[in-house]
DNA sequence: ACGGCTGGCTATCTTCATTAGCCTTATCGC
DNA sequence: GCGATAAGGCTAATGAAGATAGCCAGCCGT
């Protein structure tokens, strides 16, 4: 019997891949063994369980989404940057969807790398909003809105709700715009008094 | 054998309940059976299969979710109505998680009931634009842009993301009333030219 | 009382996650 | 080269869960 080559990166890569597919919800062991040509429990030779498995796609998705926010934000800044960074964003969501998903889904706890890379997707959301020179506790609100906005439009668009004949893009656009303008007039409120 | 004296309604209300304790994705028809007190074949009496009772749970949290919007809307219009729906919204989804989560992972394909749910949800949303004075795909937008938001925070809030020492509440409010500055500045560029 | 529908049940099947244990293939020390 | 050893496949078996078939008791209207 050959060997298959596995190894845990290339399963949580195709698991990944699986995820994108069918749906993270539908992400399982059987498919993930289907998918590179192996009996279902040769996978725990890489992987401790299927929540592990999961928990890594997790990591996966918030290390690959890390990075194309930081792509698109590198030599922008403003809102400039917004904008390139919340394109980004859904971008990724399009292509991967499940990893996308699997982002939102997981426990973040004592987990290590999995902390580190949320870290860094909120490293970059931060140095965005540095430009808009907000601060003390209005940081915090508008890193919580900017996400609630962000994973709001994209998780809707996923799942189908935008069913209304009016271009769906204008409408991520004409949101962003808006909370660009947001943030100006909260920086404004600060500092003015 | 006694009887249960079950229902299709009652085991829907019992496996929302099942939902809101252990989560939208832990919903199984062997919790559903053990909570009502049968085995789980009878459940097949009431209902088609697990993905049908999924469905009806979704139709349940829509029509609920509809009506405690449409209670913090009456008697209210333009921001007041705004700020109430917006709090009825993250309230409903924080007493019933599952419930919630179930309003969105639904196929709203060829269900007549669950169709009507929805389309009650987005009469509320419209009413409350109303008062703005949009037109044409500002309206869209608007709708779009508000879902998201709402949506958005609720669920990342309920999936733990916001760990930050800053007061939630607070940072929802902000939101809120940043969004309905943008729709303010939407219906004056509208009128303006 | 009785015939039929209704709503429980047990038994069985399938799929999937998980564990145990086998056996072959690489690889490393000599 | 060559054998020891670890690693990476496998089959087999267990248990949970959804789904189906078919039995049988209670409740109904006549």
């Amino acid at each position: 019997m050959p060997r298959a080559g596995l190894s845990t990166q290339r399963v949580v890569a195709e698991a990944a891949a699986v995820a994108d597919e069918v749906g993270w919800e539908r992400l399982s062991l059987a498919a993930v063994a289907a998918r590179v040509g192996v009996r279902l429990p040769s996978l725990y030779k890489h992987i401790a369980s299927l929540d592990a498995l999961r928990t890594e796609v997790s990591v996966l998705g918030l290390r690959q989404l890390g990075q194309a926010m930081t792509a698109a934000a590198v030599g922008r800044s403003g809102s400039d940057a917004l904008v390139a960074v919340a394109e980004a964003y859904r971008g990724y969501a399009q292509e991967h969807p499940g990893r996308y998903a699997a982002t939102l889904a997981a426990p973040l706890k004592d987990n290590h790398e999995h902390v580190q890379a949320a870290a860094a997707v909120l490293r970059v959301v931060e140095a965005i909003l540095d430009g808009y020179g907000l601060t003390g506790d209005d940081t915090v609100d508008a890193i919580r809105s900017l996400r609630a906005l962000l994973h709001g439009f994209v998780s809707l668009e996923a799942a189908g709700g935008f069913r209304m004949p009016v271009d769906v893009d204008r409408s991520y656009d004409r949101l962003v715009a808006g909370f660009d303008a947001t943030l100006r007039s909260w920086a404004e409120g600060a500092t003015a008094p």
